[in-house]
DNA sequence: GCTATATTGTCACTTAGTGACAGATTTTTG
DNA sequence: CAAAAATCTGTCACTAAGTGACAATATAGC
């Protein structure tokens, strides 16, 4: 809110001791893929903070500092696919279709080798997510948060307010069937498909969003 | 699953000790009346179950036999609507399209006066849980219920199965919307909107959904 | 009213999650 | 590299959420 000129960086704003970003991030995903591992081997319920923290190696004060609660650790997991997306969605060229752009993005993909196991996890995650309550509840929370970057993304893109009730309506639409692609995909892999057999996911997930909005959101529109 | 023929009602067991399901019912709502005026008055976070528990009569260990976490005492306030809409949409006949159905309905609606106040609550709640997050987790499942029953809804009218991948895309962006337009619309109410200056919200809603669904859910079909 | 069964309350207990404070760590600055 | 300023972490004590067990009570059917 209120910045005086002393600041030159109001984001990137670096204190003594205050430890980087990036290693915030990093132990906030080595927790969420314990807490992951935990949560498929013995159950939510069954998993305690402590094993988590324990798992970690951090005490579980600690823990508690990074997630406010038990539920929420796997957060990073489950929010994984979803914020890639949303970047992804950041930089659509308003010229250009959702389908081209969502192909385009697919070809140039780099598999990191150690993502490769992280992956493993947010399936895993996502499939449990079906069936233990405690778990959809944060999967439906990370899709809400994804809903929300959508008007923002929308509105920008149909020039229209976020306040707008029918950009609302389109990002709650698109969001929801990216949503129900992405619990179908992991269903299917989960249960041992081929990935190259699955087809054209994101050619799907392009489809769905221009036909739940109506046909306002896929096509390439005015710069 | 196993039944043999001795009960001649498999879903209206009637037992010695048990108490009817209405009054179990009526137990429900009344914690959750009580529920909702507190987590209003003073915060989610700042309500206890023992104050709960207290407002309505009942040891706290009786409240969490009647709801699992605090939290979810308000389901029943929040999912009323939602249950109203589902339990409207299965009566829904084939060959009338979906804005004359909740017109209809909403012309023969009578208005119970103990029904006021109960739907001030829900208001109060849609609305609180748009910024408190523990409230938003139940909102978000209670509107995945509502997902899961249009899936069969839909399913059944479209002829196809429910576990087709497009009857349940629609499902989850027609509950989107609904919604969607639910929040907008308890948001005006609690900003002091007259009930009648709103103007066709079931309309809208109806229109939503067609849109929302690509045009697959809404007109009249086959019998 | 009697009986079978479910519901409730009390008590003891485990786990989730927080506040406070001292000590260890990290980054910037000189 | 050393010092300073802030943050981060662990320990401790604590509150509240939620559960299991068992005795007492209430309820429906006869």
């Amino acid at each position: 809110m209120g910045s005086d000129g002393t600041n030159d960086t109001t984001k990137n704003e670096r204190k003594p001791g205050r430890m980087s970003e990036q290693r915030q991030q990093r132990i906030r995903l080595e927790i969420s893929r314990e807490a992951a591992r935990l949560f498929w081997e013995q159950g939510v319920a069954a998993t305690t903070g402590e094993q988590i923290a324990e798992a970690v190696g951090l005490s579980v004060r600690t823990l508690w500092r990074y997630f406010r609660n038990k539920e929420s650790c796997v957060e990073p997991v489950l929010a994984q696919d979803g914020e890639e997306f949303v970047a992804l969605l950041r930089r659509w060229p308003r010229d250009v279709s959702l389908e081209d752009h969502l192909m385009e993005w697919a070809i140039n993909r780099t598999k990191d080798p150690d993502q490769q196991s992280f992956d493993q996890a947010v399936i895993k995650m996502t499939v449990l997510a079906e069936k233990e309550p405690d778990l959809r509840t944060v999967w439906l929370m990370t899709n809400d948060r994804i809903e929300r970057a959508l008007v923002e993304i929308f509105a920008d893109r149909l020039r229209r307010s976020p306040d707008d009730i029918e950009v609302r309506l389109h990002a709650a639409a698109a969001t929801a069937v990216v949503r129900v692609i992405s619990e179908d995909i992991s269903a299917a892999l989960m249960a041992g498909a081929d990935p190259t057999s699955l087809g054209n996911t994101l050619g799907q997930m392009a489809r769905a969003v221009h036909t739940a909005t109506g046909g306002a959101v896929g096509d390439p529109v005015d710069p």
